[in-house]
RNA sequence: GCCCCCAUCGUCUAGCGGCCUAGGACACCGCCCUUUCAAGGCGGCGGCACGGGUUCGAAUCCCGUUGGGGGCACCA
C-alpha cells in the first residue's frame, strides 16, 4: 500500500500504514545504492526492527528491488506503444540541439508523426499532452500543477528495449497496489511524468506526499557520496535506534508545544502526514546526540549494561579480554549512564579497571600534577594502606590529607584520580577507588609517584 | 535557460485571522547542587526575510521582491 526510500520516509510510511490498517511495502529504488551499500538497506531494517517493525509483521513486505521485476516494465513499455500513447525515436541529442538551437530546450516531438517501428537504437517516447497542465494531488504540499507544454515526450524504455526507472517505478507501484507514495521532495519534478503514465496505464493514480529533503549545514540536500547518511553508520556509533526513531520522526513535524522525547507509539498515534512541515531540514546531530542521552538515561540497569556489551571488546576496549570482570562492569554501569550521550563512550570510563598497566593522559597530567602533589599523593598512599575500604571512608581520608595542604576536596581529588584513572574527568572518585581494590589502587599511586620522582 | 517547491529564535518545530508581549526542544550563557565530569533544578539570550495589499484585526489570506532548495538524460 505504501513504498519508501530512505529511512524517514519509511517511518512516516509506516506510521500512516498503520493508521490505515494498510501494507508497507519497503522497495529500494536505488540499485546503485542497494549493490554498493548493502547496510543502507539494512540500516533501514535495523531502525524499524528497533521500534517493533520486523519483516516478520504481516503489514510489512520486502525489501524488493527495482530490478526484480524487469519482464513486466518491457510488457507495459509496449501496451503504451501499442496503445498509441508512444513512439519510437532515433534522434540523437545532438540532432535534437541543432533543430531547438538550445540545449536547454527539451525532445521538440520529430518522431512523433514518423510512424518508426522498432529497431535496436530506437528509444521509445511518452507523447505527453501539448495543452493544458497535469495536476498532483499531494498530502504535503496541496495540490502543484505542471504546464504539459512544459514536459517533453520523455524515454520510457532505451535503444535495448530496456525500461527507464520512471516507468519501472510507476508499474512496480500498479503491480503492488500502492495508494500513497510518500517520498522525498527530490522526486516532485518528476511526479507530473509518473502522473500520466499512471493514468495511461491505470486511469488512476495514487495520492502523493512529497517530503522535504534533509540538508547538511550548506543547506544542500544530504549526499550519500558527501555526508554520512546511512543509519548503521550511526548505530556503530552509539546511538540507540529507539532515539534515532524519536529524532527523525522529529524532523519535519512537530507535536506541538509537549514533550519531544516519546515512545514511538505515542509518536504513531499523533502523526498525521498533512502536517509535515514542508521547509528542508537540517540534520542536527547535536540534538540527536542530546536525545540519545535521554534514552541511554531512561534505560533500565541490566538494559544499559547489555546495551554496552560490543563496546567492552575488541576492536573499543584497550584492555586483554582476560582482564575484564562482568561484575565490577555491572557496578561500575550505573555511575557511568548518566555520563553517556553515546553508548561508544563507555570503554573510556571504565576502562582503568580493567586495563592491567596504567595510562595517562598527558595534558590530564599536565594539569593535575602541580607543585606540591608529589608529596600530597605520598601522603594519600600511606594513609590508603591502612585505610577501611569504602567509598565514604576513603573520601574522608583524602579530605583529611588535603586539609592538611590547605586544599578543598576538590582540589585535592585531582592529582589522585590522574594517578588512578588516568584522566582529570571521570566516574565519582571513591566509588572507583573502591570498585579498583587497594591493592590495585596502591599499586597505581606508586606507579605515579615513580614517574614524579623521575621528572 | 525552463519547471517546481520552500521561507517563524543559530538549529528542529508549535502556530492554520483575534487566545501571540509568538510557545516548546536542542545548542549557547549564568546561578544552584557537587569529590572531577555529567545528570538534575532555576533563570537568561534569541525569531515571524522584505514590500505592498485584503481585513475592525495578519506570523497566519493574496500579490510582488529577495533569498534558499530541488528537478529538467536512451542515470537510478
Amino acid at each position: 500500500m505504501f513504498h519508501v526510500g530512505g529511512a524517514r520516509s519509511a517511518l512516516y510510511n509506516w506510521a500512516v500504514a498503520r493508521q490505515a490498517g494498510g501494507r508497507f511495502v519497503l522497495r529500494v529504488e536505488d540499485t546503485d545504492t542497494a549493490r554498493n551499500r548493502p547496510e543502507w538497506t539494512e540500516g533501514i531494517i535495523s531502525a524499524l526492527a528497533a521500534i517493533g517493525i520486523n519483516a516478520s509483521d504481516p503489514a510489512f513486505e520486502g525489501p524488493y528491488f527495482q530490478s526484480q521485476n524487469a519482464a513486466r516494465h518491457r510488457k507495459a513499455a509496449l501496451e503504451l506503444y501499442a496503445a498509441g500513447r508512444a513512439y519510437y525515436c532515433d534522434c540523437t541529442r545532438e540532432q535534437v540541439k541543432e533543430r531547438t538551437g538550445s540545449e536547454h530546450l527539451g525532445y521538440d516531438g520529430f518522431c512523433r508523426e514518423r510512424g518508426l517501428l522498432f529497431a535496436e537504437g530506437r528509444a521509445l517516447r511518452f507523447q505527453t499532452p501539448d495543452e493544458g497542465e497535469t495536476l498532483v494531488v499531494d498530502l504535503i504540499r496541496g495540490k502543484p500543477t505542471f504546464p504539459n507544454n512544459a514536459i517533453e515526450d520523455f524515454v520510457i524504455a532505451r535503444g535495448d528495449g530496456s525500461p527507464v526507472f520512471l516507468l519501472a517505478n510507476v508499474v512496480d507501484d500498479l503491480d503492488e497496489g500502492i495508494t500513497h507514495v510518500i517520498r522525498g521532495e527530490e522526486h516532485l519534478s518528476n511526479t507530473p511524468k509518473q502522473q500520466l503514465l499512471w493514468e495511461a496505464l491505470a486511469g488512476t493514480a495514487p495520492v502523493w506526499a512529497h517530503l522535504p529533503v534533509i540538508v547538511n549545514e550548506k543547506r544542500q540536500k544530504l549526499s550519500k557520496r558527501r555526508d554520512k547518511v546511512a543509519l548503521e553508520d550511526y548505530l556503530a556509533e552509539g546511538y540507540l535506534p529507539e532515539a534515532m526513531v524519536n529524532y527523525l520522526m522529529l524532523l519535519g513535524w512537530g507535536p506541538g508545544d509537549d514533550q519531544e522525547i516519546m515512545p514511538y507509539a505515542e509518536m504513531e498515534r499523533l502523526f498525521r502526514i498533512e502536517d509535515v512541515n514542508s521547509s528542508s531540514a537540517f540534520f542536527d546531530v547535536k540534538k540527536l546526540t542530546a536525545f540519545n542521552g535521554e534514552y541511554i538515561r531512561a534505560l533500565p540497569a541490566e538494559e544499559f549494561i547489555a546495551a554496552c556489551e560490543p563496546w567492552l571488546a575488541a576492536p573499543y576496549a584497550p584492555w586483554r579480554p582476560e582482564s575484564f570482570d562482568a561484575s565490577v562492569f555491572a557496578q561500575a554501569a550505573p555511575l557511568a549512564q548518566t555520563r553517556l550521550a553515546l553508548l561508544s563512550e563507555i570503554t573510556a570510563y571504565v576502562d582503568f579497571l580493567f586495563l592491567d598497566e596504567q595510562i595517562f593522559d598527558e595534558a590530564s597530567w599536565a594539569k593535575a600534577m602541580k607543585p606540591g602533589a608529589a608529596e600530597l599523593l605520598c601522603e594519600v598512599r600511606e594513609a590508603y594502606g591502612s585505610a577501611a575500604w569504602r567509598a565514604d571512608d576513603l573520601k574522608d581520608v583524602l579530605a583529611a590529607v588535603g586539609e592538611r595542604h590547605g586544599l578543598k576536596l576538590g582540589k585535592a581529588q585531582a592529582p589522585v584520580r590522574v594517578a588512578v584513572t588516568g584522566r582529570t574527568v571521570g566516574l565519582p572518585l571513591f566509588e572507583s577507588l573502591e570498585l579498583l581494590g587497594r591493592e590495585r589502587t596502591l599499586e597505581r599511586l606508586d606507579a605515579a609517584l615513580r614517574r614524579l620522582a623521575e621528572a
